[in-house]
RNA sequence: GGGCAGGUACCCAAGUGGACAACGGGGGCAGACUGUAAAUCUGCUGGCGAAGGCCUUCGGAGGUUCGAAUCCUUCCCUGCCCA
């Protein structure tokens, strides 16, 4: 706890969104104890995104400063589903596969946080054991008004779409988790903010000190419109190999590469300023920026070799225009292949249809020449390089 | 429990007996362009076939009809209103 309160707060308030209040973390920090900052994660897809980074980085602030990271394991309100958005009643995961998928979480979760400041704790735990008389009690605290006025519920209200039972219990549950850990802080995204609320009102409710609520920014996905998520499927995987990573960044739209260099990387201030200066003034070819964010989110996750290298490859397939270093190998049995078959065979497109339509639309081409004819024989006298598109390259030979 | 409105391809959504593999949008893919796998523009987007064409698809199961996503029966699911 070497930092003095008005400091840590200070490296706390970085780049987030919303903080309720200031005054309490600060009085609670005064306190000289280890915090227990809160988060809640789903067991359900145990693959953690450049999106969720944004909230675990903030969290390992926290344990820089010596706080304790108290890591939820939704286990009882996986079987709800945040009712957030557009997903739908989640099918109850068995005790075998949440142990199966926190297996692989933990393997992820810390490559970001600090293992010996991270507790994990299941909430079917304290969920599972309330009696139906407790829970009544617990329902009995908050009104249906106020739960539907969550955007998310009345809007679906509005849209004539089915809003359960059981889903609008999700909030206080997710309260209640406060309750039963003890938190002084949670953290979340700022669409999460009515279900952190409630806690701060179950820990009242409770006589405890209500929890500090932060709340981070949204990192749009890789649509550049919608939350990054897993159910959008526009999301970067912290465990992606360099290649699709750094492929998925360079494909972001330009107008988020400062916000990802301020969520999402370790990047100084000063130099995100910068991007976003020289990038405003147009000194800076955004193509670059990307290629630098790219960069260090490849090194953050993988290693500095495999950055410069991936970084390479890009630029040698989609800048010059030229083969990638390494390109996978396909081997025919056949020494004459009608290209369609050939298209078929190697994976490259998944039926005839879809390999004509792409030979018709000029996007196959064999060492470089466009093949514009479907009846066409590719003859395998020496190996040859089959490019599908932009970015799919497969090196054939015959067996 | 009753009345009404719905369930269409990856998603949203039009179609209400033949011209429907099914308008339109989103997403995805491709091409052009570009200092970028950004932006923009264009095309494609069920399968089989060289093609004419054929096959499978419109909540599920039956049925009527030369012919159904469209009509009937029944079952399942959703919304609204009434109790």
């Amino acid at each position: 706890m070497a930092l003095d309160p008005e400091k840590q707060l200070d490296i706390i308030r970085t780049h987030v969104a919303e903080l309720i209040s200031e005054e309490e973390l600060l009085y609670k920090l005064k306190s000289k104890r280890r915090l227990r900052v809160k988060l809640g994660i789903d067991p359900s897809g145990p693959e953690i995104h450049l999106g969720f980074s944004v909230v675990l980085r903030k969290l390992r602030q926290f344990q820089d400063l010596g706080h304790t990271a108290v890591m939820v394991v939704g286990d009882f309100t996986g079987m709800i589903g945040d009712p957030s958005g557009v997903s739908k009643t989640r099918p109850k995961l068995t005790q075998k596969q949440v142990q199966k998928n926190m297996a692989k979480y933990k393997e992820q979760i810390f490559r970001i946080l600090n293992p010996k400041r991270t507790e994990f704790t299941f909430n079917s735990k304290w969920l599972g054991a309330l009696s139906m008389y407790e829970f009544v009690e617990l329902a009995s605290k908050y009104t249906v008004a106020r739960v539907l006025e969550r955007d998310d519920f009345s809007q679906r209200l509005k849209d004539g779409l089915p809003v359960y039972m059981h889903e609008i219990m999700y909030p206080l549950c997710q309260g209640y988790d406060s309750v039963a850990i003890k938190a002084d802080v949670e953290l979340g995204g700022t669409d999460q903010k009515f279900n952190l609320l409630v806690g701060r009102e179950l820990m009242r409710e409770s006589e405890m000190a209500p929890q500090v609520v932060l709340m981070m920014p949204i990192l749009e996905g890789t649509d550049g419109v919608r939350k990054m998520s897993k159910s959008f499927n526009n999301y970067i995987g912290i465990t992606e190999s360099p290649k699709q990573m750094l492929g998925k960044i360079m494909s972001l739209p330009d107008e988020l590469i400062v916000k990802y260099f301020k969520l999402a990387t370790d990047a100084f201030p000063h130099r995100v300023e910068e991007y976003r200066m020289t990038l405003d003034e147009g000194s800076m070819n955004p193509r670059d920026a990307k290629l630098d964010l790219a960069k260090t989110l490849v090194r953050m996750y993988h290693s500095a070799q495999s950055a410069q290298k991936t970084a390479e490859d890009f630029q040698r397939v989609f800048t010059k225009r030229e083969l990638p270093e390494k390109i996978e190998q396909y081997k025919s049995t056949k020494k004459k292949n009608n290209i369609v078959d050939l298209l078929v065979a190697c994976k490259l497109m998944s039926s005839r249809s879809e390999a004509k339509r792409k030979i018709r639309e000029g996007a196959i081409d064999i060492d470089g020449v466009r093949v514009d004819d479907i009846d066409y024989i590719v003859e395998l006298n020496q190996p040859i390089v089959l490019r599908a598109g932009k970015h799919k390259f497969l090196r054939i030979s015959k067996k």
